[in-house]
DNA sequence: ATATAATATGACTACAAAGTCACATGACCT
DNA sequence: AGGTCATGTGACTTTGTAGTCATATTATAT
């Protein structure tokens, strides 16, 4: 966390270093990004950036905290609904917020799927506890819910689907950003609902007359 | 490509001076990857490397190239069978070898991973010209076919399963390194035909008597 | 106005990186 | 043996990094 030096901080120029910070973590990596350009960007002395953040990491792990923050208030509606909707409508919501967050958030997006992505374990483990296996749990106790209830195929094997979600939810926002850059909700949607066919359905044809 | 001194050297040190490196580049990403590490591990002097090598980049290439021949040779089945095997035949088949590859060769397997998972988009376009784009571009021909010859649900999005292929190719191939770890070859054919089951098929159970 | 505490500063340290270069060693030919 | 050319070497340069610290500035309280 930073020090309170940071957070007594005018508005403004907290935003101004924020921001530089974000622009910086979603251009370079963790390690090749750089305290120096981010103050420099930031108009602060180096000095300064030390009094108000214990090291480079803290600056870090406060970044991945506000992206996930923020991604979480995108995800409040399913959360609030999880006895409400079946499987499909709750992996269908997730995926909705998901490019939506991407939408309105690319940059703090990008840094927190370059997170997720990054194979140093060790920053990792130390940013945050098994946040991913975390959510692949949430898919588990879905799965297995829903095959209770006979939405989902009992064949499939549960942690093979839970783990496939949880990479292809990145891997659609990522190329919803790229490749659709759709701007109303409706192509969203649409897009999202093409991807959801394709995990309810598989994309064999099964009215082949051969 | 490395120097012609490089290449004459007698093969244990060439071959250690290439293990060295893979050991690096598996363990930390290309930027945090170390030219003085890797000298001391192959017990080689700093000006010796640059006698071999134009630069870290030069070596980086040159390993990203042996990882792929040598992928591509687990691949030459499916190629030489294109117009034998129906879409989830080769689908099937290349994810078969892309495993067998990951597991008979873990660090080069991991490079790769690495290096098509990295932001860096310049040195991308400097090592390959839109190599992933070609694989996607395989599978949009071939899902193309599959639609003509019924194979396939002519209402899926082609870009987007493409897409989703392909990034599964790498998820599954960790996943399977990662928390299966199978022994042997009828293991990972059965873990390759639970996946090609889904995208097959889909998750939503058919048989649902509500 | 004066004293005290909080904040701002940038030159500085210590370190590690990639890449260079003058020189040393060795092989091979005449 | 002498000469030539390829290869080996590690100290060195340059550049960039994260983080420090003595000092200057500013705000606050008395």
């Amino acid at each position: 966390m930073p020090k309170n030096t940071f957070f007594n901080l005018p508005e403004d120029k907290r935003e101004k270093i924020l921001d530089s910070a974000i622009d910086e973590f979603a251009k370079y990596s963790y390690h090749k990004a750089s305290i120096n350009r981010i103050v420099k960007k930031s108009g602060i002395a180096k000095g300064s950036f030390y009094q108000y953040f214990e090291d480079k990491k803290d600056l870090y792990k406060y970044i991945i905290d506000i992206s996930t923050q923020k991604k979480l208030k995108y995800l409040t509606y399913v959360m609030n609904n999880l006895n409400r909707l079946n499987f499909f409508q709750i992996v269908r919501e997730l995926y909705l917020a998901g490019i939506k967050f991407a939408k309105d958030n690319p940059k703090l997006s990008e840094i927190a799927n370059n997170f997720v992505r990054d194979t140093d374990s060790n920053l990792k483990d130390e940013i945050l506890e098994s946040g991913i296996k975390k959510s692949n749990n949430l898919f588990k106790q879905l799965l297995t819910q829903g095959i209770d209830n006979g939405d989902i195929d009992p064949n499939i094997d549960i942690d093979l689907v839970a783990y496939v979600i949880t990479s292809l939810s990145i891997s659609i926002s990522e190329y919803f950003i790229k490749e659709v850059k759709g701007e109303d909700e409706m192509e969203i949607m649409a897009f999202v609902d093409k991807m959801l066919y394709i995990i309810e359905n598989g994309i064999k044809n099964k009215n082949k007359g051969n």
